[in-house]
DNA sequence: CAAGTTCTAGCACAGCCGTGCTAGCGCTAT
DNA sequence: ATAGCGCTAGCACGGCTGTGCTAGAACTTG
């Protein structure tokens, strides 16, 4: 039985060229004979990896939601090790950054990201794939929250449920934001923008 | 010289076709024979309104940008009416919830608008119309804080070009929930989080 | 060495697409 | 009445798409 490369090294790799395409021509270029071309190979090994585009593409996506998810999974490291030390906000921000696009590879991830979602809002397809990954947004958000209250860093009059919605809408706009127009929007606008929410948050509830 | 058609209305037809595809079943299905299909007419008659596919999606869009400003526009009439009331925080919420896809017709509205900055991230084309929108909601944002602050209603020590940023990446980010998740995502809670948001400005800025 | 399997390569098909183009219908202004 | 123009209709072309399929190369195992 000749096994000659590695299946998951293959397909990551087609992953990767999908990425290229989508990043430079958005997700209509990523076509299977285009994603064949970029990774030097035919279109049939292609569809020896992948049956079909869907599930190329699929897992191209999956793909970016594991690297994100490794990603702050490891910053929850960080974010432990700052809030042991009572400064709950640094430990948040820690956090909450690392699902902001602030560096060129995050950046990266996200302009894949956003194609992707574009293309869900016109085929449903794939809309539990993108509400999966929402989901993690949201959790993140609201634990940090939750987090944030038991140090009193978030005053007790504050509505968590509501917060966590504010917050979470606060970092996809941002993200938006450094996407669309990261000249006017810098890495600095946006950290001082996150902790002048958090610090806000300190504060009772107005009203 | 026959004129049996008015110019004007053909082409807004045609751009409520292009708005009833797109919003159905996204960008790429508005294509040259599907907006004919819709409209009930032919391919030829499309093309003697609008010369290149790249013609009608471009007027189809700025519909969207006028329509959405005349709406923002009477926001404002309300909003001066209320700030003379001296209740600026009503005043404000009154201008900018008209950004926000609030009722089903603004869903609309942002559904297609979405589909087409989608599609604008890969076709960089369409970057300078959409640009275009964006620093009008910038605006918006940035003359309503100015104006709270000028009644006091935002704290002398908050920075006002930051908190343009915040607010802005807040309803952008508002927005974007409404759109993909409008079942959880209620009208109320967006609402009530504008409201936090602005009712927090009103103490001094944290740090 | 031979057999068997993985992998590569790409042709073929049907179906979209935008747009150049021609042909003709129906109205209007002369 | 008739010439001319606005408008409609749709064919034709070249190019792209996903995918079903066959054929053979390359390698491992028996």
């Amino acid at each position: 039985m000749p096994i000659r490369v590695d299946h998951a090294e293959r397909r990551s790799a087609l992953a990767d060229a999908v990425w290229r395409i989508v990043r430079r021509d958005g997700v209509p270029a990523a076509s299977v004979r285009g994603v064949a071309r970029e990774a030097g190979l035919s279109m049939g090994s292609v569809r020896h990896f992948f049956a079909t585009q869907d599930d190329l593409l699929d897992f191209a996506m999956r793909e970016v939601i594991d690297r994100a998810g490794k990603r702050i999974e490891a910053g929850a490291a960080a974010r432990s090790a700052i809030a042991a030390a009572g400064r709950g906000v640094d430990a948040a921000m820690a956090l909450l950054e690392q699902s902001l696009p602030l560096d060129e590879e995050r950046l990266t991830e996200a302009r894949v990201w956003a194609a992707f979602t574009a293309q869900m809002l016109s085929h449903p397809g794939m809309a539990a794939i993108r509400r999966e990954a929402d989901e993690g947004l949201r959790t993140i958000c609201h634990d940090s929250l939750a987090g944030l209250a038991e140090l009193g860093d978030v005053h007790a009059s504050r509505d968590l449920a509501l917060e966590t919605e504010r917050l979470w809408a606060l970092l996809d706009g941002l993200t938006f934001h450094l996407l669309l127009d990261p000249v006017r929007t810098s890495a600095d606008v946006v950290r001082t923008a996150l902790r002048i929410h958090l610090g806000d948050l300190q504060g009772p509830a107005p009203g």
